[in-house]
DNA sequence: CTTGATTCAATTGTACACAATTTAATGGTT
DNA sequence: AACCATTAAATTGTGTACAATTGAATCAAG
């Protein structure tokens, strides 16, 4: 590629991604303020609904996020009422979240919100999957350390 | 879909193009470090670069961003001594951003970034185009009120 | 059983992101 | 000229993100 051209805007991937990325969350605004969540709540609600009485460490691996995010995050949907927050008995160095009959009840009114997200997008759905697998992909070229396969407890 | 299958993480685009975003952020970062820049103060840059004296609302238009952001950003530009800020003569509402030398003499210094992040991203390159492409038709079909073509001044 | 290294969450500091509001300048209407 | 709607940037307030550091708990020798 020629000099100036590595350097344009509409040529990095990167740039793409990242308002991509940006664009979306603003598409599930509108949506999940019906639920009283941000985008960052919602994701990390997502992942305690599939599995719950988890630590902090491990949400993290899960979410990409580290403790300096997650802390307040969690700290507010405790105070939302949606999950708790208590050190584990056998380890006193680790938080483990749980989450209340609050925040179950939370998951029912969140069903319908991919839809209702994904019908102002306006692209076919194998579009959608294609590109969420292209996505994946790149997150694992990028993040080759990624082999702690959640033992089961 | 099934109604669980729906609410899980592995399943949500979103979730998968904002982690990536994140993660690549993340790949820049020791990158531009040797810049004195942030991913957000070098896209931006990038911007200008291809196109500079334009105001406020024309730079948030290309990078999604509002004055709410690029106000801060552009004056720790400013003060890093990239770019300049001065209001229109001819329309004093609007700000004016111009490249300063030593704003072009990083350019030189930025020629080689794209090189050293995406080594370090182990893909092909047509892999990488093609989800350049995916992103940006994606995009497009949310954003669809994008006819400022940038008129030639 | 104590010392030193490691691990985990919390904290600190900086920099976005964006909704919503404010302030100032401009344009159009009467 | 006076008024009102519109526009552009700045400001305000909340919530992430993350690098780097801190502090407490645990673990691993010796």
């Amino acid at each position: 590629m020629e000099r100036d051209e590595a350097l344009k805007l509409e040529n990095q991937i990167c740039f793409a991604i990242y308002a991509c990325a940006r664009e979306i969350t603003k598409l599930y605004h509108p949506v999940l303020k019906e639920l009283g969540l941000t985008y960052t709540q919602y994701i990390a609600m997502l992942a305690l609904w599939e599995r719950d009485r988890v630590t902090v460490k491990e949400l993290g691996e899960r979410l990409y996020l580290d403790s300096g995010t997650l802390t307040p995050l969690l700290k507010k949907l405790e105070s939302l009422g949606y999950v708790l927050r208590a050190r584990d008995r056998s380890d006193e160095r680790q938080l483990l979240i749980e989450v209340t009959e609050a925040g179950r009840a939370l998951k029912e009114k969140a069903f319908d919100v991919p839809e209702k997200v994904f019908c102002r997008t306006g692209l076919p759905t194998g579009e959608l999957v294609e590109i969420r697998e292209k996505m994946t992909e790149l997150i694992r070229s990028i993040h080759p350390a990624e082999q702690t396969p959640a033992s089961p407890h």
